[in-house]
RNA sequence: GGGCCUGUAGCUCAAUGGUCAGAGCAGGGCGCUCAUAACGCCUUGGUUGGGGGUUCGAGUCCCUCCGGGCCUACCA
């Protein structure tokens, strides 16, 4: 048994996740960590909302709330939607967490101790009718290269060329229009990356195993022009973890916080925290899985992310961790995803196109998301839903080949033996194929859910479903019984078990049909089959089940058109 | 501008430089009748974006052109 430490990437906060968020890091990750959990392993699955910054301070003031309370209600319901699509996590934290204030005082104090802080005086933009510093795209203004008067001060997304705050023509404040702007000095904390290039570049050369996508944007952040920078750890903000050098105050600093994506890593670890206060747990629970001295020296981490999220995850994160000099666990893998688009262009979570998690579930169980989504994840590039693939896939896999196999199954039985598991006869060779066959392909399965080849594992169970259906059409258990009824009787046995089979082997995919097969098996044993022949005597004769409702009722054409239509367009 | 990824059947995707480029869906034919008009078997589709090169051998490596996408450090 391994222990397996598995976090998802944070949603922000300010407001519902579409698709294309969900099946870059919360779903997969939640695939693995179903798995693993099956294959009798430890885990700790760990997400949270990452509730700082300056767009969570605009979305609470355009909702007309106070910050803290904005971010607590909406924690709360991207928390209900997570469970909407049954993501496990054992912990969904917040950022915001008076566990995560500390750790990431405790980090900056550390970090400061080994002389990989600095203090550098910069100016910024100030804004007197907002009453605050303006990130650099949140001035606009016009563009000294184009002309195009809604170039903002980061780049003009016209030319695409870049820009500083201060070359702009005419600036305003994104927020609010003003122009009264000015430039102030302030002064800000930077994460000294450059100290610690080589040694992230050799840490991330031996990750041979990584995917391109991941090392190589880590590469790409190391050795570009000049090379990796010292970022900003620091903002000018009133909501955040405000910057304290351990429990000790920071001259200089007072009234600042620490920039979001300082913070928002080390929540992986305070989340745990907050699991073990909220299991009335002591510390120690949570350091063996994060500190090597204190247990977490066998821990595999897994990190799932959007491609986005990478240097983050491959540079600063890690270069918090090392630079604390402490034995935080370092993550072994990472497992990133390209961006789902939307029957033809992107998701858009400004213009409300797409479909979001709260709609989603409100058409449709989230198994038919699950499944659609992980089958067709971007993981080799970007992929796209369309309305016409999502009916297609939905509807021959889950409603004909499994929903159907398990009616065809369970009608028989009652129709022939009653609802219960039929006794008598043998098993032959064509069933001693089928469960050779059955072993070969979850061979391949368990190799590429280990590998968390998500595509590639969903196509592998759905070989194995259809395994069952190829079976039952040669063996005929309808012909069959017309004149020998104890091998009739033995067939339908076998074709219930695999019924439980499937359960157990597609409870990752699609949970929710999962339970609804063991309970109509009238069965609570979900282990993994070591031995599939074994399994398949699972049930045994006499053992009472009912017969389910259908499993998946298809989509229809009319279905599919109302719900293209409604959206296609915005979203209030 | 720079960097990275990508282009394979009508669609969605596979193929450590090595049999005839494979699956699923869609299309065509046959079978079956237990089942959600479901299932099974057979089958039609490809000059691997264009051009050049390296190699005994290229979808795969190199150059170039064309198309799509991402990143470019203060959105997160």
């Amino acid at each position: 048994m391994a222990r397996i430490l598995i976090t998802s990437a944070l949603p922000y906060i300010n407001g519902i996740k579409h698709l294309g968020n969900l099946v870059g890091s919360q779903l997969p990750a939640d695939l693995y960590a179903r798995y693993m959990r099956a294959r009798g392993h430890e885990v700790m699955f760990i997400c949270a909302t990452d509730e700082h910054g300056t767009p969570a301070e605009l979305a609470a003031a355009k909702a007309g709330k106070p910050v803290d309370a904005y971010c607590a209600e909406m924690h709360q319901v991207q928390a209900d939607l997570a469970r909407g699509f049954r993501l496990s996590f054992d912990h969904f934290g917040r950022s915001s967490s008076a566990r995560n204030h500390r750790l990431t005082q405790h980090f900056a104090g550390r970090l400061k101790a080994a002389g990989l802080i600095a203090e550098v005086a910069e100016k910024q933009v100030y804004s007197n009718a907002d009453g605050r510093f303006l990130p650099d795209r949140y001035i606009e203004g016009t563009c000294p290269n184009c002309g195009n008067p809604r170039a903002r001060g980061d780049q003009c997304e016209e030319c695409t060329k870049q820009l500083d705050p201060t070359d702009l023509i005419n600036p305003r404040s994104a927020i609010s229009g003003s122009t009264d702007l000015e430039v102030r000095e302030t002064r800000h904390l930077f994460l000294r990356q450059k100290a610690m290039r080589d040694q992230l570049r050799d840490w991330i050369s031996a990750k041979s195993d990584w995917p391109v996508l991941t090392t190589s944007i880590a590469l790409k952040w190391l050795d570009d022009g000049d090379g990796l920078q010292d970022r900003g750890i620091t903002r000018d903000l009133d909501w955040g973890v405000p910057v304290k050098d351990g429990e000790k105050d920071w001259p200089g600093m007072e009234g600042k916080v620490f920039y979001v994506w300082f913070d928002a890593p080390i929540e992986y670890i305070a989340a745990t925290a907050e699991w073990a206060d909220a299991q009335g747990l002591d510390d120690a629970a949570w350091l063996r899985w994060w500190r090597k001295d204190h247990g977490a020296e066998d821990v595999r981490y897994i990190e799932f992310m959007g491609k986005d999220n990478v240097p983050f995850h491959t540079l600063s994160f890690p270069a918090t961790l090392m630079g604390s000099g402490e034995a935080w666990k370092l993550v072994d893998y990472i497992k990133s995803f390209n961006y789902l688009n939307y029957d033809g262009g992107q998701f858009s979570t400004s213009q409300g196109r797409g479909v979001f998690m709260d709609q989603a579930l409100s058409i449709l169980p989230p198994d038919y998301w699950r499944w659609w989504l992980l089958s067709h994840a971007p993981e080799s590039s970007d992929s796209e839903f369309t309305w016409e693939n999502f009916q297609a896939s939905v509807n021959k896999d889950l409603a004909d080949v499994l929903g159907n196999l398990v009616s065809r199954v369970t009608k028989f039985c009652r129709a022939k033996f009653g609802e219960v598991v039929p006794e008598g006869g043998e098993t032959g060779p064509r069933e001693a194929r089928l469960i050779a066959d059955l072993t070969t392909r979850l061979k391949s399965y368990e190799g590429f859910m280990e590998a968390m080849e998500v595509r590639k594992s969903a196509a592998e169970l759905r070989a194995l479903w259809v395994l069952g259906n190829e079976y039952l059409q040669e063996a005929a258990p309808w012909t069959t019984i017309k004149t020998d009824p104890a091998r009739a009787a033995a067939q339908v046995r076998l074709a219930l078990n695999l019924i439980r089979l499937y359960a157990v082997l597609s409870r990752p995919f699609i949970p929710d049909a999962a339970e609804a097969m063991m309970a109509a098996l009238n069965c609570t044993d979900w282990s993994w089959p070591g031995d599939v022949g074994a399994a398949l005597t699972h049930l045994p004769a006499g053992h009472a089940f009912t017969t389910p409702e259908v499993l998946f009722a298809k989509i229809t054409d009319e279905a599919r058109e109302d719900w293209a239509a409604r959206f296609s367009g915005i979203r209030a």
